[in-house]
DNA sequence: AATGGGACCTGCGCGC
DNA sequence: TGCGCGCAGGTCCCAT
């Protein structure tokens, strides 16, 4: 969509707009080219030539389809080549903002830093002096953003270490283990074009491919690909947690 | 301060 | 077949 010009907006559920109103709203991208596409942590952010911005947060079950407009999109953007892009989200938890700046917003400011731009150092610094679990820590956004659900398990499972564990109890061995971890699996997901649990799609409609090479989410009871012993799950802060008891201490 | 629960929403799969 | 329930990728807010 990169220098496409948004030739019009068409609401079929109102509130995924959180601001500024519908109208305003589609006064200011009504007309607005695509000039730079921005992520920072979980927020995807659409630079417009006049240096506003769409602020796009797809929370749990949103995501972006590019070319007809399709059937069950929430908000539509025409571009003036006739293309489409088709906000799709089926719990209509996600979020779109049109603004002068996305680096003010409270939830941006408050993000901690992303794993990929921080040393070993930085990382052990944040998380050695917590006493949260482990795994809750790692899904703290004020404390390292980027991190969700399902690559705080596998990244967990991927360094041997239980979910449960308070983080000032870990060694440093396993917090470098588990920084390296975390690393490597969001760059795996990202070059799987992560995990279409449920309803995620790519740009283009497709599946992401990660879930396939997931080692513990959502394999609850399964044989463990390392010990053949039984995954478990339990609940941390309210969000199911997999891992194995065995390999995981 | 840390933790748990509920809220925001829709829709799926399961057991009865 | 149909219904109720639990559960789901995220995050905020409030009570304890």
């Amino acid at each position: 969509i990169l220098n496409k010009k948004i030739t019009d907006v068409i609401f079929i559920k109102k509130g995924v707009v959180k601001e500024p109103d519908i109208e305003r709203f589609k006064k200011g991208v009504v007309g607005e080219t695509v000039k730079e596409i921005i992520r920072r942590a979980k927020v995807l952010i659409i630079k417009f030539s006049s240096n506003k911005f769409l602020v796009i947060h797809l929370r749990i079950s949103g995501w972006l389809l590019y070319g007809e407009q399709t059937e069950g999109a929430r908000v539509v953007f025409k571009f003036s080549d006739n293309t489409f892009l088709n906000y799709m989200d089926r719990r209509l938890l996600g979020e779109l903002r049109f603004r002068k700046d996305y680096k003010d917003l409270e939830f941006i400011k408050k993000l901690g830093p992303e794993p990929f731009d921080i040393s070993l150092r930085e990382f052990k610094e944040i998380i050695k002096p917590k006493k949260n679990k482990i795994k809750s820590l790692l899904m703290e956004q004020r404390v390292i953003s980027g991190i969700g659900n399902i690559y705080a398990q596998e990244a967990l499972f991927l360094a041997g270490i239980c979910p449960q564990r308070p983080a000032n109890t870990l060694e440093e061995d396993e917090l470098a283990c588990l920084y390296e971890r975390i690393v490597f699996v969001l760059k795996e997901a990202i070059k799987y074009k992560g995990s279409s649990v449920d309803s995620y799609r790519d740009t283009r409609g497709e599946k992401g491919k990660m879930e396939e090479r997931l080692k513990v989410y959502g394999r609850k009871g399964k044989p463990c690909f390392v010990c053949d012993k039984p995954i478990e799950k339990i609940t941390l802060g309210g969000r199911g947690t997999c891992f194995c008891p065995h390999c995981q201490q």
